[in-house]
RNA sequence: GCGGAAUUGGUGAAGUGAUUAACACGCCGGAUUGUGGCUCCGGUAUGCGUGGGUUUGAUUCCCACAUUCCGCC
């Protein structure tokens, strides 16, 4: 089936939504955020842990499984749900974010984009329609169009050039599109130019995708150009159709967007931060390397109720991270997915109650405010 | 007791008669945003066993002492 949304509600004060979203593995309630398994898996994390996390949607990269182990490894497993044994929704990222990581300017061209096979050095041409044809194999839930990422900086008429291609481009992957079972986004580009923006987003909305991205964000950008340029994309988009902020997943990020009318969020920062000893807490993202927790037998967060809040101390997961341990590393990323998944859950609260604004502003003092260990 | 060698930071160590004592690890901080997972960026000896001496100048040369190691009695 394709995915539905329903805009259940829009706050009073700001455009923050409440909504639903129906998968083919059930119903989940936006804002949401959906942690990042590139490779098929969500570092360090088995599929019963995510689910103790709350997770509900998680992203998956065609870039990374169609070099290994190839999208017909995975099509003869069964499809990716079965592969890796996640029994809820998977969204698949197009491969878009790697031209921006990976390619030179030069190597994009109106065909696709040229890449080097980073384990064995072989060249490789991704198109719109390659990447369309290996998420319909993946079978993932939700399939995003190859995109450019534009970064920063840049000049104008290189995003004009961009944007018009990056519409080619997602008209010939909806062309080629065949899975029923699949959805299909549309990814608006155009920096932080509005007219590009709207042209952009009013283009997709004629082809009509199942849903719609905010793309060329958390490339570097200020907070404020990135709300802006959220701002920008918002305001174009139909009320009905869910809408994804691309790689976006710093907490106050995730409040300043869902406030401009973001639905869905995914960032690899909390599990990246994890695997570097980071945690995030209502009073900031703390450092676990750092001395003064050597002998701080309190757990991270004692609001949380996480699996690694609830049964082991700073102290311990210090020691673990200094010793390499990777059990360290997997409790933290329980404890920051979680941490997340439950900040969209107080937010879809505050919409429910209308308080969002004031949301914010607690929010902000505490997090930016005095730390407390 | 005699002879020889060594002594540089938390660790392993490089080095020179004279600008800020190399490098690595550790330690202390910081970064990280549609993930090329063990990464990147800073800081970290006002000091070269101790005491004398030579010299314009000594961690570097000389002497004594201490400690450690090796060999011999």
């Amino acid at each position: 089936m394709k995915i539905e949304y329903t805009l259940i509600k829009t706050e009073k004060n700001t455009k923050a939504r409440l909504g639903k979203i129906k998968t083919n593995y059930g119903e989940y309630d936006t804002p949401m955020f959906m942690p990042v398994g590139t490779q098929a898996t969500v570092k360090t994390l088995s599929p019963e842990e995510l689910k103790e996390c709350d997770a509900g949607i998680i992203l998956a990269n065609t870039y990374h499984l169609w070099l290994r182990p190839g999208e017909d490894v995975i099509d003869e497993a069964g499809g990716l749900h079965k592969f890796m044994n996640w029994n809820g929704p998977i969204l698949t990222d197009s491969g878009g974010f790697q031209v921006f990581s990976l390619a030179k300017p030069k190597d994009i061209t109106e065909e696709g984009v040229k890449f080097k096979n980073q384990y064995n050095g072989d060249s490789l041409l991704l198109t719109p329609e390659k990447s369309i044809e290996i998420q319909n194999k993946l079978d993932s839930d939700i399939a995003m169009s190859f995109d450019e990422c534009v970064g920063f900086p840049h000049t104008r008429e290189y995003v004009e050039k961009s944007v018009e291609r990056t519409l080619r481009w997602a008209k010939r992957g909806k062309e080629v599109f065949n899975n029923p079972r699949q959805s299909l986004f549309g990814i608006v580009q155009g920096a932080e130019f509005e007219d590009l923006r709207r042209h952009c987003a009013e283009e997709l909305v004629k082809m009509d995708f199942d849903g719609y991205s905010i793309g060329g964000t958390s490339v570097g950008e200020s907070k404020d150009v990135q709300y802006q340029m959220v701002e920008y994309s918002c305001k174009y988009l139909p009320e009905n159709k869910v809408r994804y902020l691309m790689g976006v997943g710093d907490p106050i990020d995730i409040v300043e967007n869902v406030i401009r009318g973001v639905d869905i969020f995914d960032c690899v920062s909390p599990t990246r931060l994890a695997r570097h000893g980071h945690a995030l807490t209502k009073y900031g993202k703390i450092n676990l390397k750092n001395a003064k927790y050597k002998k701080d037998f309190t757990p991270i967060s004692d609001e949380c109720n996480c699996y690694a809040c609830q049964h082991y101390t700073k102290s311990y997961i210090k020691h673990l991270i200094n010793a390499e341990e990777t059990f360290g590393a997997r409790l933290l990323s329980i404890h920051n997915i979680s941490y997340l998944i439950n900040l969209t859950k107080e937010l879809r609260e505050a919409i429910k109650n209308d308080n969002i604004l004031e949301y914010r502003e607690e929010f902000i003092k505490n997090y930016y405010g005095r730390k407390e260990d």
